[in-house]
DNA sequence: TGTACATCAGTGAACGCGCGTTCACTGATGTAC
DNA sequence: TGTACATCAGTGAACGCGCGTTCACTGATGTAC
């Protein structure tokens, strides 16, 4: 088969773009180094020059990646409900201490924005496409419920998980961080009961 | 004078806080170096640690100073106004444009609060107890409008202001940037409003 | 079917570079008599 | 008041280290006849 090999590299490639998903989060952008990815995979460093021109490549398509699977995962949590609800039981997900506690397997924004801010437009332009489809999502659920400007809305629901979720992690140890995470979810309900 | 050697000390150890408070929103914690620190402090490398026993222990301070520093004029920018329209200033001016233009003059927790959360203690102490200054202040005004959990309010609001301008950051080059900070404004807005 | 050649994913050592930190030193300031 | 010594902020070169990237090579897979 012509295919084998070509499947084979597909599969390496994969495994890369699932061992820097898990730096990603848990190290940052800058914490993230080819060296252990390619580590993380099975692999050494000079073979990732195969599947990735550069580093920032890697980092647009990790964030991307991680981007998109969390999206699937926080959706799943509100399956079956509808409209206020939906997006009731989804940011009670996103603002959860196991969120907060488990990076790795989270959404990458929380551990990356402030560096995303930095980079170049490659992984800037990732972030900016895949907010726009998760916003989307959200807006349409505010919209059954008569909201009006449900796009404006959804985007400050997702200033209010990100930056919550951030701050409770950066405040881990101190009793402020449980308090944070509540504190947005209640603020998050209140809202959404006022807009019934 | 024995006290001419200690001050002309003490003027340079605020130089260095100023140098590095300028770099650590520019280029976060890992970005800012000790090398370009001493520069903009005017200095070599080597004089450091003089002043400080550590990189860690001088990202600690700066983000201690910072805070306050940022606080503080943050706090003017509402001066005059009570409750509700204080926070109304507040958030407006946090969530302005100018805000996110100029990283450098603003708050150091747009750019390094997803970094503070790898940090050790010292740096996580530092934004805790400043955060708990914060709150406090915030959570008066909103006492004063008789909100029930002002503290926890207080919590999600920051929440909103920190993420929703870490987003427009990194979003900057979509039109999602401008519209991330106009939402927020606008969801603040509304939401104390119906406190009222 | 078997053999000779081509391809290319992945290895592992090396590249130049910037990092945080150390250290022998200098020279202005301060102290003791 | 003048002189000899002590202090110590700041210099600048060097330390070991990890970074992103390059490159000559290997060996399994695929192609051609």
């Amino acid at each position: 088969m012509a295919n084998a090999k070509a499947a084979r590299k597909e599969r390496s490639r994969e495994r890369i773009l699932t061992s820097a998903g898990v730096l990603l989060r848990e190290k940052g952008i800058s914490g993230a180094s080819v060296a252990e990815v390619m580590e993380g995979a099975g692999m050494t460093v000079g073979g990732f020059y195969a599947h990735f021109p550069s580093k920032r490549s890697l980092v647009a398509e990790t964030l991307r990646d991680t981007l998109r699977r969390s999206r699937s995962l926080l959706m799943a949590s509100a399956e079956g409900k509808r409209g206020a609800d939906w997006v009731s039981a989804m940011a009670r997900s996103y603002l959860s201490p196991q969120h907060r506690d488990n990076p790795r397997v989270g959404c990458p924004l929380p551990s990356t924005l402030g560096e995303v801010a930095r980079e170049d437009e490659e992984v800037r332009k990732a972030l900016a496409e895949e907010m726009g489809e998760a916003v989307s999502e959200v807006a349409s659920r505010l919209k059954e419920e008569g909201v009006e400007d449900p796009r404006g809305e959804a985007l400050a629901l997702f200033s209010i998980m990100v930056g919550g979720l951030t701050l409770a992690r950066a405040l881990k140890g101190s009793t402020l961080s449980d308090q944070v995470l509540l504190a947005c979810r209640r603020h998050i309900e209140r809202y959404l009961a006022g807009s019934r």
